[in-house]
DNA sequence: ACTGTAATTACGTTCCCGTA
DNA sequence: TACGGGAACGTAATTACAGT
């Protein structure tokens, strides 16, 4: 650029033009004219260079307003920074204290372990008497030999104490689960005096929907182990041709510890599956899960009862619902994967939401009517054997209603 | 070297006018 | 009336210069 060409205005010039700026940012043709009219002081310069003025003051003006935009908006910035490190702050103290909580409760739970069931080596007198009382209790309670099979998912572990078993070889179907319940034995004895009540969640039975095979009716029966079946009453109708199913007594196995309780729960049924339809017999063969779930209703139940009684205790807090909750939760989610080969969220409950209720879930295959209810997507192994037939797949704990119904 | 600012450049939009 | 060309003007980016 030719150096003559740069110009510096003076100070009065600029505040002329600042005033006029003030006014009318983006002046016309004629009002730049005019304005080298009003003031002299502009008159040694050019209508172009008063335009180029303008444009230049308009960028100005947008770069400050830019720049003051950036610089509040830092500030912003840094102090939600602020506020966010003392946050992560707290949270790392809180963090540290919460892990050394669960340490503590890790080795609580250590203590309550029972002792292991392969032989009686290095055991104690005492241990020795319990652990045989345990296994006379077991065999006495499902009637058979026992020989269980660990479910995967179930293991010891660091933050779990407890297991869930189901009868390996045995007539039937029978489950078995131990825990701690933060329970006196006396208050636990009288909970599970009243079976009835901790089923009183689960009495739930609806027929959803009814069709005919070659082999019979087939039922479609939401059901929550309804407690008619227990007592042997019920105000459904029988259907003719169903199969049978006994309901053999459970058994359960207090054990005082340190105040608390250790608690043997089974449950045994006995399902019959030759007499049933063989187009169902799969479904029938894999109701360990009926089991299963009825032991574990009891230990929730137990624990639900322990948890409200202890809130209100020193010793307890939330930390501790929270990590039962959460042992409940993982076993449950175990067992589900391993007795029915797939997540809870495989199937599309038709009533009731799974975790704390005994629900059904069913799906039509190769083109079968079905209940009207959503049909679930996914199936696992038993599920895809039954499809087979072209019939209704359903869970273990439908068909038990089922035959339930058809025992009156 | 850095900063502020005048000047330049590139490109897009709007308006006006002539023409088919 | 539609269309194209040109003038005027705008913004954004860049360059260049003077002062500190």
């Amino acid at each position: 650029m030719d150096s003559g060409k740069y110009v510096r205005y003076t100070n009065e010039q600029v505040e002329a033009l600042e005033r006029v700026y003030n006014e009318c940012p983006k002046p016309s043709s004629a009002r730049r004219s005019q304005l080298l009219q009003e003031y002299p002081i502009l008159a040694n310069i050019e209508p172009k260079q008063i335009k180029v003025w303008f444009q230049n003051r308009r960028c100005r003006e947008k770069q400050r307003k830019e720049a003051t935009r950036l610089i509040n908006m830092n500030a912003k910035l840094s102090a939600l920074n602020k506020m966010l490190m003392e946050e992560n702050e707290r949270l790392m103290k809180q963090t540290t204290e919460l892990s050394m909580e669960v340490h503590v409760l890790r080795q609580e739970l250590a203590k309550y372990r029972p002792p292991p069931q392969s032989n009686g080596e290095n055991l104690g007198l005492g241990d020795q008497m319990a652990s045989d009382m345990v296994g006379e209790f077991l065999g006495k309670a499902t009637g058979t030999a026992v020989d269980w099979a660990n479910m995967p998912g179930t293991k010891n572990g660091p933050d779990t104490f407890e297991m869930v078993f189901i009868l390996r070889g045995g007539p039937g179907i029978a489950s078995r689960v131990y825990g701690l319940v933060l329970m006196e034995p006396a208050k636990v004895a009288s909970a599970l005096k009243d079976r009835s009540q901790w089923l009183r969640e689960c009495r739930k039975s609806e027929v959803l929907g009814e069709f005919r095979t070659d082999q019979g009716t087939v039922e479609v029966v939401y059901t929550q182990i309804c407690e008619r079946s227990m007592s042997g009453g019920t105000n459904l109708e029988p259907v003719p041709a169903f199969v049978r199913a006994e309901m053999h007594p459970s058994g359960y196995y207090i054990k005082p510890c340190n105040g608390n309780s250790i608690i043997y729960i089974v449950d045994h049924v006995d399902l019959k599956p030759l007499s049933v339809p063989e187009v169902l017999r799969p479904l029938y063969e894999s109701s360990a899960a009926l089991a299963q779930r009825q032991t574990m209703e009891a230990l929730r139940y137990l624990r639900r009862l322990a948890s409200d009684s202890n809130l209100d205790s020193p010793r307890s807090n939330g930390h501790q619902a929270l990590a039962w909750r959460g042992i409940a939760e993982r076993i449950a989610r175990g067992f589900n994967e391993a007795v029915n080969g797939f997540p809870d969220d495989g199937w599309v409950p038709l009533m009731g939401d799974g975790m704390d209720d005994v629900s059904v879930a069913a799906r039509p295959l190769n083109g079968q009517r079905h209940s009207g209810s959503n049909p679930a997507m996914s199936g696992n192994s038993e599920a895809l054997r039954a499809s087979e037939g072209g019939v209704l797949c359903a869970k273990a704990s439908m068909l038990l209603q089922v035959s339930k119904r058809s025992k009156k």
